[in-house]
DNA sequence: TTTGAAAAGGTGGAAATCCCCCTATTTCTT
DNA sequence: AAGAAATAGGGGGATTTCCACCTTTTCAAA
């Protein structure tokens, strides 16, 4: 058995630079090993294994599997496994569901090495760490919209909302998805109801400022 | 006068540990010196007299001001500064105005040292650094959609444009605008055509996925 | 097993959009 | 000075959306 008494932390990121940056702050504290990284949320957890980490530094938005999905199933593997969040801008959104899905730490990616440091501090104390007006902003949202992650739609609603933005009309949306135009308008009314939304354009804006929808990404 | 044979670097980006990952990488090269970075194009055009750098690396989107604005206004000044833009995914809009504003380099955010060093040298040398497919599929936009960014929008036009995306009726949007609901479905009629949208939510979908409207960033 | 949500479908009407056509002024740009 | 945009406005009509209220079936969870 080798000394035990470093931190065992992976980073997981899609921007091989920016991996960069953390693994060079990381490595200049003395107590901390880099066992791993990954570039997005599948390769980490093919190598979650092989390196048994005690923190992972994961960043939210990426290519292939998100950082949500990713951190739900590493700790339905590992309950012990820390998760420090990375957020850029335009991760607002995903807050609350990272923090539902396990994560106990928030770095702001414009944030410095300290915060990094700090963080890890944090929750190898097994506390949790949230910089600044992150958790006001956060409760902010909750309190009013109350929940406001929890407009769960349906299978069929996503179907017709994807479709709306694409710009298809009832009729057409109806042609592809083998049901009446007018249970298109149903569910579309539906949408309109559970967002908020006053008409097509606004939910569309809506779905996306909510990723509900994505372009590619 | 000091030894004059290293190049003189900055680096712009919003995220501080992204910045440390692209200084630490180019501190490991010996001709290159590092002499300042900024978390916005703002703050860069404010230190550009300062540090007088031969190359710059530049994030594409950023709060604040852009990388496009940024980059057009220092080559004014400056002609003979080298830019070589940062990418991510998302930033693949900007592509065509980033080169229109005199980027001569593009490194993918998610690439590694060596395609900055790379990147470096060619631009040092007075040519251009595209990396793999990104010329193809610039190239492949553009003839696809005839000069794509040159839908150029009225000044009217987008102001109904941002209104829609705020889910406001025609009426509405007149009495804001204090014209007649008419004109405003002229208005609207004419970003359909320009856009070659189906309707207002396909519209909205366009408008953000080409950087017409933005949410906050 | 009942309760409820999801999915499917429907009537009908008011409102809004989309899409042609057209005119007139103003304001930039050659 | 001429032409091109931009802005403002309108008629009219076809299509679409929005909304309120209603039925049926299916399927999973309490």
């Amino acid at each position: 058995m080798m000394t035990n008494d470093n931190i065992k932390v992976m980073v997981v990121d899609d921007h091989a630079l920016f991996r960069e940056g953390v693994k060079f702050v990381l490595s200049q504290m003395d107590r901390v090993q880099v066992v791993g990284e990954a570039e997005n949320g599948a390769v980490f957890l093919s190598l979650l294994k092989r390196h048994l980490p005690d923190v992972v530094f994961m960043d939210i938005s990426m290519p292939e599997m998100d950082g949500v999905e990713a951190v739900e199933r590493a700790l339905a593997l590992y309950p012990r496994l820390k998760v420090i969040a990375l957020s850029s801008y335009g991760d607002e959104v995903y807050y609350y569901r990272m923090i539902r899905a396990g994560a106990v730490g928030f770095v702001l990616k414009k944030a410095g090495k300290d915060d990094l440091e700090t963080a890890l501090d944090a929750v190898m104390k097994g506390e949790s760490y949230f910089p600044g007006n992150l958790m006001r902003k956060l409760l902010f949202k909750v309190s009013n919209k109350g929940e406001m992650d929890n407009i769960s739609l349906s299978r069929r609603e996503k179907e017709v909302l994807v479709l709306i933005c694409q710009g298809y009309t009832n009729t057409e949306m109806a042609a592809q998805l083998f049901i009446s135009p007018k249970t298109v308008d149903n569910h579309r009314s539906a949408l309109l109801q559970k967002t908020g939304t006053r008409n097509a354009a606004h939910l569309v804006m809506f779905a996306i400022a909510n990723g509900l929808v994505h372009f590619d990404r």
